[in-house]
DNA sequence: CGATTAATTGACAAAACTCAATACGAGTGG
DNA sequence: CCACTCGTATTGAGTTTTGTCAATTAATCG
């Protein structure tokens, strides 16, 4: 029933094969409630590769998603990273355009396309739904162009961690879920210039790490002005 | 009925107002076939700001339409382009977040965003080609993404000409209808970068650039390989 | 034809990248 | 508990690309 690959480790990180842990045919909440099933990936498993059929629509229980593109010379750039609650998989008609890899240790709930879309024909509601989630990850995919587009490295740093403190529902400070190395290819950075940016800030006390992975928003105000030139 | 801002000329260029010349109720084609009127925008005009009422939704008819968004210091991204026949004003759930503007002389269908969502919920084929439709701004933004993260001036100018010459469905030579600026804004480089990379592709061989605004692919192949490394 | 805007070109500066070395941290085995 | 290893992150030195500022040329519009 559910079928999945076992080809095409990234050149960056090995790929491991998911872990069906239990069905859900009741308990789901939220736009896929009572539909999904729910699946464990292993850290860096591959959900869904580029060109895949668009078979399933996901949400991410537990754990984090990268939306990930890769070039023929290795170059990488991560569209989106998807935290617990987000769905995602919507961004494809047919095939998928990007492939998706959980981060760490990941649990999803995924839901068959066409039954989704079976239920939208009959369900406005439903249709509302799919077509506002979607809305939503293009004004994000947006947002991010802005960000890519004309943004210098601080810039990209400062709303980067901004935006995962906000979805994260962090006080003060961060965990992120992602290594260096994702966080330069969502931001188009190297991983050097990301960790030399992080020590900046650190030593203009806008933020703190204790732990690599762990930052301390210091200076939300700072931050917020780094960022703001963002908006219009 | 309509109701057009008259405030706000960008930094960059003045912003004129729209003159509505003609009202459709019955022969349009296409997604807003039969329930749009047609507008049509001087060179430069305000279709809607940022932050306004999601209350339309577009179809470029003849002529061509930039969604960009402005920094406070003046910094602009340009987050897609739409040629004829492409619909826009999708990407928002109540208020915009890009603001668009038409760039030649321009002639736009729009229809009351409440008059297709009122369809949607009747019609399930409506519901699901607004959905499509958005699905592919996504698609095209996520495209847009991977240009702007990764890829250097040659390789996001060659993308740029094949994009362009797909969409305007030219044949060995592209009609350009932005200027060098909007150029750059949609690429995330300078207007001095995207000259000289043009130059440089001139000198190569792989365009020619006749007037400043047309080009001539010569070497077809020799883009698609600059840009091919885009792909996966 | 003259004026105004758009585009190109040049010289130099700055930001980010590359390559290389070092440090850190988690996990493993002696 | 310590030492070793492996993956991850940081730091440094030097290069490359793109951006900035300024001047020039080309195109467009009265």
């Amino acid at each position: 029933m559910l079928q999945w690959r076992t080809e095409t480790p990234s050149p960056r990180e090995a790929v491991t094969r998911p872990i069906v842990t239990q069905l859900s045919p009741t308990s789901l909440k939220g736009l896929l409630e009572g539909l999904g099933i729910a699946v464990r990936f292993e850290r860096d498993s591959e959900i869904f590769a580029e060109d895949d059929d668009a078979e399933y629509i996901y949400r991410v229980v537990r754990g984090a998603v990268r939306l990930s593109k890769l070039m023929s010379d290795g170059r990488r750039q991560i569209g989106a990273f998807f935290l617990p609650g987000d769905v995602f998989g919507l961004e494809a008609e047919n095939r998928y355009a990007f492939s998706a890899e959980s981060i760490g240790d990941t649990e999803i709930l995924l839901v068959k396309r066409n039954v989704l879309v079976a239920e939208a024909v009959k369900d406005p509601t439903m249709a509302r739904q799919l077509w506002t989630e979607t809305v939503d990850h293009l004004r994000q995919a947006q947002g991010h162009m802005l960000l890519l587009g004309r943004k210098n490295a601080q810039e990209r740093v400062a709303a980067f961690l901004m935006e995962m403190a906000d979805r994260l529902h962090s006080a003060g400070s961060v965990e992120l879920p992602m290594s260096r190395q994702d966080i330069a290819d969502y931001l188009g950075l190297t991983i050097e210039t990301v960790s030399r940016t992080l020590t900046q800030l650190e030593r203009d006390g806008v933020i703190g790490i204790p732990a690599s992975r762990r930052i301390v928003l210091r200076n939300r105000p700072a931050l917020e002005i780094m960022n703001d030139r963002l908006a219009a």
